[in-house]
DNA sequence: TATTTACTGTAGCACCCGCTACGTGTATAT
DNA sequence: ATATACACGTAGCGGGTGCTACAGTAAATA
């Protein structure tokens, strides 16, 4: 004899917060702006999430860790490259995937929330040490594959790694991807060699 | 006959800020907990500096554009670079007074204001923007200098910069300066041949 | 139609924020 | 010694925060 819940609302209520924070950050998100601009108040956010905590990682739950799980599903297999070339082609899909407006949008976020994880680690964990270290954890064992020694294909996951996360982060300060893209590129082409002579 | 101040006391005081700051960064600074932890009130640094936004500005003008001030000092008289050589011994010149302890302080704060600008520009400028069209044009010219085309002086210049820009930022997430000083120079002995055939 | 439940508005709490009004003590120059 | 400006404490204002208590409305089932 009740009334059932509607799904739907909870989850286009989530959506919109979803959009709303990639847009407006987390450091000053506030309840009731929020609400104001989703056109509902703080009083329902509440009710249908409890908590504005809960709310926000139910909000950003789905998609968090996706651009490093699409990359292991790209090599873990046995698809993993054995060779330069195909390693080559492995960053460059990557760098394709993360390039994708829908995965650029995260960017900013993203950068925030690492860059906040370094001043306020007890607030937010180790998030920029945790993807830094398993995106180089993944490539310096691509290249021990390929026949270096340990340091070394450390070395090479490491500015592999760091220079691809900064070409990442500059075209969102100007939005010249091309430039980006052009960069990234050449990166390879000076890469690639000292990939041959292990 | 009155009594004059003291110029100890206030410098004393931004010495303190600028530290905390630094530490603590500038997102969440609240002035009753700096005041705790500084062992006055925030009475006092409002006495001293009338408003928070001044007594941050000031606490932070002195040192904030340093990096690259020096950096074009290093350069730009008649010592600009004339080949690829003396462009690599410049570029660690450049990054190891980066990585002095005293530079690396400031490196998380810098980072967060930098990705503050992204997602609130009205409230900090173009920040990142400004840093990065800043060195990349500097670095372009010095390029073209090398009697590379615009386009072909403007990706190295985007390249060089956007990749160290990675490589500084990698080490403050595990502190791992010997790996970032390798994947440097590592950089440099990629790309520096690409400097010749211009 | 009666009832049960989903949904939503209104007030308000306790706390933190930047900042101010007001008062007091103290060191100094006359 | 006294006047003067520095130095500093206390209390509080107006506003924002996350969150709650209480009430009321709307809708679907029996």
């Amino acid at each position: 004899m009740p009334r059932p819940p509607d799904p739907a609302k909870r989850r286009d209520l989530l959506n919109q917060v979803r959009e709303y924070v990639i847009r407006n950050g987390l450091a000053d998100l506030s309840l009731r702006p929020l609400a104001r601009a989703l056109g509902t108040s703080d009083r329902m956010l509440l009710y249908y999430f409890g908590t504005k905590e809960r709310m926000v990682a139910e909000a950003l739950a789905l998609d968090e860790r996706r651009p490093l799980l699409r990359a292991r599903d790209l090599l873990d297999p046995t698809t993993s490259p054995k060779n330069p070339a195909s390693l080559r082609r492995f960053a460059e899909q990557t760098w394709q995937q993360l390039s994708t407006p829908n995965l650029r949008a995260w960017l900013p976020l993203y950068l925030e929330i690492m860059t906040a994880s370094l001043l306020h680690p007890d607030r937010y964990g180790p998030v920029m040490r945790d993807v830094l270290t398993e995106w180089t954890g993944l490539l310096t064992s691509v290249f021990r594959g390929l026949g270096m020694t340990e340091p070394r294909a450390r070395t090479e996951a490491a500015l592999l790694v760091d220079a691809v996360f900064g070409l990442l982060m500059a075209p969102l300060a100007d939005g010249d991807w091309d430039r980006a893209d052009a960069a990234f590129h050449t990166l390879l082409d000076r890469l690639e060699p000292g990939w041959h002579n292990t």
